[in-house]
RNA sequence: GCGCGCGUAGCUCAGUGGAUAGAGCGUUGGCCUCCGGAGCCAAAGGUCGCAGGUUCGAAUCCUGCCGCGCGUGCCA
């Protein structure tokens, strides 16, 4: 990994302020003060350590700038250091370190920034896992655009991330649309359809028969109406399979990707929930009453006692839950993600006594909920249902505001807070979204370091650095200087949505240090440094768009 | 009732102990002889739901209250 330019200044801090204080492990907030004339840089530090060295944080502050004022391995990166307030230390840089920080930036790339976790975990990622009896909707997006930007987020910072959809493709839904295939299938044939009790009345049915009928020739034609149980089972199987390859096409477009595909189904078939029963009860933590069996969760904080089998033999999908998760605690490495729905935060307590009964750490499975997306249009509350078929599906979404743009709606926000998308301004406004503001911030580099190559300018890493700086420079630089720390704090939050907002902040450095700043036709060494300002800033934001799943065109 | 989440600018939301709380959209006023105006600069707009507490310092942590959402099935 490349060594980020804050942490070297952080460092050395930590050291001399261990020393001022008297105290043993300094953790040292460094950051960008309020009020440009603060300077570039400062630390609350000497007002942390106060109460612990039973000193004036201002004294403190005092004996700490004058040992970074003469520190030896600081001479060309601080300029001046200044207390303030009632104890703040206020940095200034030097050129020097400005230079450095475009020209290290620029040297590494898409690189910049990789490798950046402390303590590289092998996670097992689950999200979307929605069951294949219906075509990706807005609520699913959510997650998947978020479960997917974490994926490459964690892996970006040196995480090892599997990435796992678990088909719900058993139990009472999959028989539901099972016989609502059928019902289509009957149609197409010029048999009388029977459509059951809250079948599914989406047009997609209708395409998933076709498919099966294809398939299968006349073979099944006399047996849909009514459907007999082998029939229905067929239906099942292979209506999923069909089904899931839709879903999959959609997240393909979506760009959301997969290592693995865990069917439920297979799980069942090779009597792994019933195994996974049977390893409770053994174990005590499963109890037979009322003629059902129950997980005894409540042993596990949970409020009360769940039915894994009920009275009719059935298991519940709690039963599969359980088989799934020691399936894959046994195969998780360091932990497990699990991104559901807010429909399902109920869950947790269920699924972390899950891995308590099996002997592994609770803590190591992650529980992340999404909360509800919201569609606003003309100004009003879209309602959407499923039974009125007014779901918006993500294909349609994609169709109307684009792939780059869905995504990055649906990251911005943070995924513990309900929010609201208007279709409206999304549509209208697309000239504005945000997101092609920090596209415009890459297209802008690509043109400038165009027009470079058209005048035969040469780029000069090691040129020296100019002695003056615009306020723009300044501030460009050390938002590039922070994207390390940035993705690391994006990565160990599951927030995505940082990466956004920090999109937003370089985009808007870079687009203010257009208008008071042109690079090429400068003096050589102004030149210089801002191309590589320029260069560094292209890779960062085309880094991180990625990192969302969000293209960075040349020009646009 | 109980559990979890959330109340921050007109709207959508950032900000998980630091200085005078931010951004986008919307509103108002400026800026194209230029490496792209999908841009920039400026202005207006706030009892951070309410009330206490913790401390040098609270939007942030604690307690109570008010409001909204979700959950609380031998449904998935």
């Amino acid at each position: 990994m490349t060594t980020a330019p804050l942490t070297i200044i952080q460092t050395a801090i930590a050291a001399e302020a261990a020393a001022v204080a008297g105290v043993a492990d300094v953790t040292v907030e460094l950051g960008p003060p309020a009020r440009p004339e603060h300077g570039d840089l400062a630390t609350p530090v000497a007002m942390t350590l106060a109460k612990a060295a039973k000193r004036n944080p201002r004294e403190i502050a005092e004996a700490l700038a004058e040992r970074l004022r003469t520190h030896p391995d600081l001479a060309d990166t601080i300029a001046e250091v200044e207390v303030a307030g009632p104890g703040f230390l206020n940095l200034r840089l030097a050129p020097a370190w400005f230079a450095g920080v475009a020209g290290m930036v620029a040297r590494s790339g898409a690189e910049f920034g990789r490798g950046g976790a402390e303590h590289p975990e092998r996670i097992l990622l689950e999200f979307v896992s929605t069951n294949p009896t219906g075509p990706i909707h807005i609520g699913h997006a959510r997650g998947a655009s978020y479960g997917d930007s974490v994926g490459r987020i964690l892996s970006f910072v040196g995480h090892a991330v599997t990435r796992e959809y678990y088909i719900n493709d058993y139990g009472r839904q999959m028989e539901l649309f099972a016989a609502s295939v059928a019902a289509r299938y009957a149609e197409l044939v010029g048999a009388e359809p029977h459509m059951p009790e809250g079948g599914y009345p989406g047009e997609y049915v209708a395409d998933i028969a076709e498919k099966l009928r294809a398939e299968l020739g006349d073979a099944y034609d006399g047996r849909v109406s009514p459907p007999d149980a082998e029939t229905l089972e067929l239906f099942a199987r292979r209506g999923g399979v069909l089904m899931l390859d839709v879903i999959r096409e959609t997240l393909g477009r979506f760009r959301v990707s997969f290592d693995a595909f865990f069917s439920e189904r297979s799980m069942h078939e090779a009597g792994l929930v019933t195994a996974g029963v049977q390893r409770l009860r053994d174990s005590g933590d499963a109890y037979e009453s009322e003629g059902a069996v129950w997980f005894r969760t409540s042993g596990y904080g949970d409020e009360k006692d769940r039915v894994l089998v009920r009275s009719d033999g059935d298991s519940t999908y709690l039963a599969a839950d359980v088989a799934y998760h020691l399936d894959k605690a046994a195969r998780m490495g360091d932990r497990m993600i699990d991104v559901l729905g807010a429909d399902h935060h109920g869950y947790i307590g269920r699924l972390k006594a899950v891995l308590a009964a099996g002997g592994f750490d609770p803590d190591r499975l992650e529980v992340l909920i999404m909360q509800l997306v919201s569609l606003t249009e003309s100004g009003e509350a879209k309602r959407m249902s499923k039974r009125a078929g007014t779901i918006v599906l993500l294909d349609d979404l994609i169709d109307d505001i684009g792939v780059d743009a869905a995504r990055f709606f649906l990251v911005e926000r943070s995924h513990d807070t309900a929010f609201d998308l208007d279709l409206d301004l999304a549509r209208e406004q697309s000239q504005e979204n945000p997101v092609y503001y920090v596209q415009y911030a890459h297209a802008r580099c690509c043109s400038i370091l165009a027009k470079a190559e058209g005048e035969g300018v040469v780029r000069d890493p090691s040129a020296p650095a100019p002695a003056d700086l615009d306020p723009s420079e300044r501030a460009l630089a050390l938002t590039l200087a922070a994207w390390p720390r940035v993705v690391a704090d994006a990565a160990d939050r599951r927030a995505p949505h940082r990466v956004v907002a920090y999109l937003k902040d370089l985009a808007r450095d870079l687009h203010a240090f257009y208008h008071r700043c042109r690079v090429v036709g400068e003096s050589p060494e102004v030149q210089a440094f801002r191309m590589e300002l320029t260069v560094g800033t292209r890779d960062v934001v085309r880094c991180g768009l990625d990192l969302i799943g969000v293209t960075a065109p040349d020009r646009m």
